[in-house]
DNA sequence: ATCAGCATGTAAGGCGTTACATGATTCA
DNA sequence: TGAATCATGTAACGCCTTACATGCTGAT
């Protein structure tokens, strides 16, 4: 049996609500998902494969396809809900955090505290943007909580604007010491 | 010329003060930096070997070792000087973020909001853990700010303590939340 | 007609983890 | 004496990214 892999359960997810593609699937992990994970198409098509091996998903035949093009749309199975069901049911989670700028901040004694500053500001600007997009999702979601599905999609996208204004506030503060300490 | 990975650019900026084993560089990682990075023994050793072999860092013949416990010191090098530099100076970073909790809370809709809840208090207890240790440092910090070294780590504790807080305050809202939504 | 985007997939390689192997030393 | 920790390293393996390969379709 194929250990579960982070991918595996991004996939069961998305299935659990309705049938979709591999094409389908990364846009979704590129849309509400990606300020929290990652997947890129290498290895999205052949975790469809292993999982359709695995019997926890399957072609699912009777979804029409519109389009004249290639699609191949995947359903989970019951095994694949159980499967997910298994991995919701433990509490513990780990959590892979790497900030490559706050690597540079740490290391920013071998430069000039300039070079620091303009490290957080390229930070600040991409999360500035970035919260912009949070704040519109939030607040279109914010009428619909009674809908379920779109109350999991509110508390992470909550998560992420709650963070992300912590994150602005720190880069005010710290160019702000940073600047007090340059000679 | 070996790409800059980025345990690479860690080991340097540690060597960039002053020399360290293999094993010390894993407990400073482990140390302070462990809130936004992370290294094996696995990934350092074989790092060490290839900076070496690049000129980046060189084994340190004159640093004297107290213990009768063999310990390779490495120092670093112009050369390699030069490289933490020239990673500095590039204002952009890749910030790499994945939080398991929230792909669990995303996909609540698939059980109960008790498995939600515990998903999230099981975050909650870790976060306030890590925050206690965090808050102790920034005030040890706060006092010798005036040493350039200890600003750079003030600064990232402080990261730290802003982020753990607004986590905290999101647990708190998203269980409120949930139990209101729960039947 | 051409180009962007849709759509599926493979291949090579990088990066990193876990587990293992080994042995010395300090402390109770 | 035995356990914990210091200390270095290797091996196997897993996972993911990037880049490539292929071909169709819809819009201009």
């Amino acid at each position: 049996m194929a250990k579960d892999r982070k991918i595996d359960m991004v996939i069961l997810g998305l299935l659990s609500h309705n049938p979709l593609t591999g094409y389908d699937i990364k846009k979704q992990i590129d849309g509400g998902i990606r300020f929290f994970w990652k997947g890129s198409f290498g290895s999205i098509y052949p975790a469809l494969a292993s999982l359709e091996e695995s019997g926890l998903i399957q072609k699912a035949e009777n979804v029409k396809n519109e389009s004249g093009r290639e699609r191949i749309y995947y359903e989970i199975t019951d095994a694949g809900r159980e499967k997910l069901r298994i991995w919701l049911s433990d509490s513990k989670s780990v959590n892979d955090l790497k900030y490559e700028m706050l690597l540079k901040v740490f290391f920013g004694g071998a430069t000039d505290n300039e070079m620091s500053i303009a490290t957080i500001e390229e930070f600040e600007k991409e999360i500035s943007r970035d919260l912009a997009v949070l704040q519109v999702y939030k607040n279109n979601l914010s009428h619909v909580l009674d809908q379920r599905d779109h109350l999991f999609f509110y508390l992470t996208v909550s998560f992420g604007v709650e963070t992300y204004e912590g994150y602005l506030r720190w880069c005010q503060d710290a160019k702000k010491l940073l600047v007090e300490r340059t000679d």
